[in-house]
DNA sequence: ACAATAAATGCACTTCCTTTGCATTGATTA
DNA sequence: TAATCAATGCAAAGGAAGTGCATTTATTGT
């Protein structure tokens, strides 16, 4: 088991002290986050700071971005080998309308989309959009 | 064939001058527009007539919006019989990353998603993002 | 035709989120 | 220890979406 620290590290990511507090919320939430939802959560953190440590994580491909059609996006942590940047490793994405929460079914890939002829598919951004299954009841 | 003052008033909406200008403009787009595609399309329009006037026409079902994951929304006129609101009658998207128009694939149908027990699915949005047919250059 | 009424438009302003510039702090290397 | 580079914090800019209100334009009833 591999700590943050050496997960970072061997991502050529710098470790610092707003980095890990931020990879902590990120693995304890288990839904996708807004950065404001990450500054809420934090007594005296800057949004440019946040900003640009999410950037650095996305680059570093430890979260991926989410365009759930609220508007805002939004992050999560990549699951291990998760490779967002490969086309047939994509999983889709689920947006309650009621609770508002967006989440990631990993286990749910994305199926084979037809294009027409002339068209390159070269990514496929997907999300449901319902009740959850906390919100379902059951 | 009906004229598109009769179209507008078959579907309750008041015929104006702006709208038939908005109208006539994206009957001539091929391609999903925004807003400030249409602003910058006339010398003396105003955000907000534009802003409304596309609000109206998506009630009465005359575009549809899209969120093609550029942050901005487009919109997209309608074909003849289109129930945006039906799950099962939803065409799919595409975002050329090269010459970053959207348009409707309007053959294209959203296949049936899966989701876990427990969700429930109600709407789907999927776009899929790579090279158009007049960027692949066949 | 005219007055009364209602809808459409235009202007100004607000809000929210994203992004950038720049100075400062902190860590790393020579 | 000095020089160098990355990370942080503050401020401000930018872009898009949305709202309030006064004015113009169209519709309706007399
Ligand atoms: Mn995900
Ligand atoms: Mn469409
Ligand atoms: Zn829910
Ligand atoms: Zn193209």
């Amino acid at each position: 088991m591999k700590t943050i620290e050496e997960l970072l590290e061997s991502k050529g990511i710098r470790v610092t002290a707003m980095r890990l507090l931020i990879y902590k919320f990120l693995t304890e939430k288990q839904v996708a986050v807004r950065l404001s939802d990450i500054e809420n959560s934090f007594d005296k953190a800057d949004r440019t700071t946040l900003y640009r440590t999410i950037k650095t994580f996305e680059e570093k491909d430890i979260v991926h971005q989410i365009d759930d059609g609220t508007g805002i996006t939004k992050y999560a942590l990549c699951e291990k080998g998760c490779n967002c940047e490969i086309e047939t490793d994509l999983h889709l994405h689920f947006h309650c309308n009621n609770c508002n929460e967006t989440v990631c079914l990993t286990e749910h890939k994305i199926p084979q989309i037809k294009v027409p002829d002339g068209f390159v598919s070269e990514n496929v951004n997907l999300v449901v959009k319902g009740i959850c299954d906390k919100c379902s009841g059951q």
